[in-house]
DNA sequence: ACAAAAATGAGAAGAGTTCTCATTCTTATT
DNA sequence: AATAAGAATGAGAACTCTTCTCATTTTTGT
């Protein structure tokens, strides 16, 4: 376990701490919620309370470590930060999450900002639609 | 109370719907949360039970006569439709909200959904920052 | 006016998340 | 390695927003 992540982050290695974050770095689904998380360890075996990932996964989000994102339909979804911003498109269907960056409307969101008089601290953007496997299912 | 509007989107003319449109038609805020609108009747002495603003309002929405935006923190907020789609800039202080459209952005969301193999069905964008004025208040 | 069907509203229930606080763990210091 | 002080944990309560249930009321076609 290597707690110099947390150590980095003004965090004390705690073993909830250190499940948690090793869990989201060696999952190959990247973006998950809180249940998702909770449930996961609980199935290998580590017994972490719901309130515990729901506090530690709000602190790596002040970390930096992890980014909070609001799909469609309640839940708050996490997955690690890894340096590059980027978008999320998702299939109404299946859930299916893929990524992307567009440089032009990144720079268009910040001309209407400029605009409209506001300085920009955040933005959100999803596009929903139906994945391309979806539509054949039909 | 003029219920052709209702009628013409299928539901029938009852008196809380009639109050609920015509509140939202009337009222100068634009985008209001269920809770909203249920105050707002209520402080004028118009009695509609919370729930029944919550079932008018996404019954409106399935009819096209509102919209329904989910913008951070929590509640979904309603405004009525006026034809033209468009997305939101908000202020994370005071809570103002502007709308802008960009049709540059539109198309280049068509864009990456196609080449991502994605058939659109909506998308959702919001620009957070701080407005003109809470900027000067510092 | 009447009956049938639909809508309402009060409160219960549900989902997701945060809070409380007694207990346990971490870390710095002996 | 033992200790002490402070921080973190976790079980369950509580909270917020929203939907559901169902007895009662309202609407609408005849
Ligand atoms: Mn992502
Ligand atoms: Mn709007
Ligand atoms: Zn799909
Ligand atoms: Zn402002």
């Amino acid at each position: 376990m290597d707690s110099s992540e947390l150590k980095r982050a003004g965090l004390k290695a705690t073993l909830p701490r250190l499940k948690i974050l090793e869990f989201l770095e060696n999952s190959k689904v990247r973006h998950m919620s809180a249940e998702d998380v909770y449930k996961a360890l609980l199935e290998s075996g580590e017994e972490v309370g719901l309130a515990t990932v729901y506090r530690v996964l709000t602190q790596f989000e002040a970390a930096g470590l992890v980014v909070r994102h609001h799909f469609e339909g309640g839940q708050s979804v996490f997955e690690m930060e890894h340096g590059k911003h980027h978008d999320h498109i998702l299939c109404v269907r299946c859930g299916k999450v893929d990524e992307f960056v567009d440089d032009i409307i990144e720079e268009r969101q910040k001309k209407i900002a400029k605009e409209k008089g506001y300085t920009m601290t955040d933005h959100s953007l999803y596009i929903y639609g139906v994945c391309s496997v979806c539509q054949k299912a039909e």
